[in-house]
DNA sequence: TGTCTTGCATAGGATTTGACTATGGAAAGA
DNA sequence: TCTTTCCATAGTCAAATCCTATGCAAGACA
């Protein structure tokens, strides 16, 4: 049973004539004959009445036609529905974010976003490096934004922005009012830090290692928020990326001057993703947000 | 978009793998793929993601694959009707038949097939001949009963059985003692006939051409129930055919000798219609009544 | 009634298309 | 690093569809 059989026999239904059919269908009428032969071969009964000149539906065919009609009307509405889908910039976009980056950078973009295609539907999903790759992995989400590079042959991406890295004190601390400071005038610290899984606890601690600073942990939180108030109460330092930094009555922000202290972030995606109109207009968009490397 | 395209469709979704797909499938995998692809094509999306040795829908995959089983589960609910009202004697057998006959020979065989096929349901549409030739052509009923001949290049029949003609007399009638009478005897008396568009009425005066009579027509009707209750009341005589014969009080019913004095009846069909099983059951049936001529 | 027209079926050749085998490339596992 | 697995590509083949030409039978019309 193919799908032109089914076209065939509903122009023959409608039209009461092979001929009429065959040029409605844009083939030859013999074509068609054979076509219908064919259908009702294979359903073992005759469709058609042919009577002299005219031709009837049998009482099978009556059975059969709307049948037929309703299985090439749902054929045409999935077609409609997938170019539908294609055509409007509208559907589902899963977003996989850091915590580090969330807060501070995402708000902007998806409030544009979302304004200027308010049929796309954003959820975002706020979680660790790995465990976001899993996720990019299993299709749950469609693109990840998280600190570069990252490596991968299944994946893209590309950068957002590199920013530079700030030194957190407290207000009344003996450093906190110089303009610059390295992290060698950190060395002794005491140092608060973000998890183990936050991959921004790397970053803070790949630097050190650059300065030859050992830095010494004395609390380990899963946010910044937290970490800003430690220090503000005086508990230690920390280092936090420019996006972090804020008006605070008891911290200060100090830009860490060491060469290559910055942090860079990116948008990934998973190699060979097809990824819908909507999902490639957000990637679009978030590349306007790109800026220069610093 | 073809009904093998959504075959191939389901079963990548379904086996999660082309190479399983095609196995269950019964094809090749490269003949898979390329009709995946042309499926892809036409819809203009790609239907899944080919990540490296995973296979997974897309968004549009995940959209279509419903609506692609769905199609797929109405081609074969379409086919199955078919199959069903083919193997099955049921459904619709719809009869047309003569006042003259219905009555007398119908009753006995529907009974008996809708005791053998109890799915089976027929209409009887009882009209003159003219009338029921129409709806057999116009596809209103399946087969006709009625006065044989019935010529026609685009009609089929066979004969019933023949039975003789009788004339009946009120009961003090001259002639109504007689065992035999002819057309003849009957010169002069007043004739009670069906209206004109009955076929018998057209009968009745051929016998009565062919053995030279001219029958005075004092009265007509559209069923010999009337004419047997006029007759009784002496107001005339009549002719009907041996099936209308009856133990009436009033009335004596006496063999016409004459030759050629019957009618026959058959069963038509329109030809090149196609009829159903059922339809065709109850054809032969109505064979096993034939009788053979007299 | 005979002729012409109309409409579906049949026949045979041409074209398209779906399927196959062989093979390549990339990813996953050993 | 080597092997295996899996999908894509290339090229050939067979089958199915479509075409033109023609036959046949039923209506239409003179």
């Amino acid at each position: 049973m193919e799908v032109h059989q089914l076209r065939y026999f509903c122009a023959v239904s409608e039209t009461g004539s092979f001929t009429r059919a065959a040029e409605r269908e844009q083939v030859a009428q013999p074509s068609l004959s054979q076509q219908i032969m064919k259908l009702e071969e294979e359903l073992g009964v005759r469709l058609f009445d042919r009577l002299g000149r005219t031709v009837r539906l049998t009482g099978f065919g009556q059975v059969f036609l709307p049948r037929a009609r309703a299985i090439l009307g749902e054929l045409k509405a999935a077609k409609d529905e997938v170019a539908e889908r294609q055509s409007s910039v509208s559907g589902p976009v899963s977003i996989g974010v850091i915590p580090t980056i969330a807060p501070y950078f995402l708000p902007l973009p998806m409030a544009l976003f979302s304004r200027k295609y308010p049929q796309a539907s954003m959820t975002v999903a706020e979680d660790v490096t790995a465990r976001l790759m899993d996720r990019l992995r299993g299709g749950q989400i469609d693109l990840a934004i998280m600190a570069m590079p990252m490596r991968g042959h299944d994946v893209e991406s590309f950068n957002l922005r590199t920013e530079r890295l700030f030194a957190i004190l407290p207000r009344q601390h003996r450093l906190a009012k110089k303009r610059k400071i390295t992290l060698k005038d950190l060395r002794d610290q005491p140092f608060l830090l973000l998890r183990e899984d936050h991959c921004f606890r790397d970053t803070a601690i790949e630097v050190c290692k650059r300065a030859r600073v050992v830095p010494r942990v004395v609390f380990e939180s899963g946010q910044f928020s937290s970490i800003l108030a430690m220090v503000g109460a005086g508990l230690g330092i920390s280092i936090v990326p420019e996006m972090a930094v804020e008006q605070r009555p008891d911290c200060t922000f100090v830009s860490l001057s060491d060469d290559r202290a910055s942090r860079t972030i990116g948008v990934v995606t998973l190699k060979g993703r097809y990824l819908s109109r909507v999902q490639r207009a957000f990637l679009a968009h978030l590349q306007t947000f790109a800026q220069k490397d610093v």
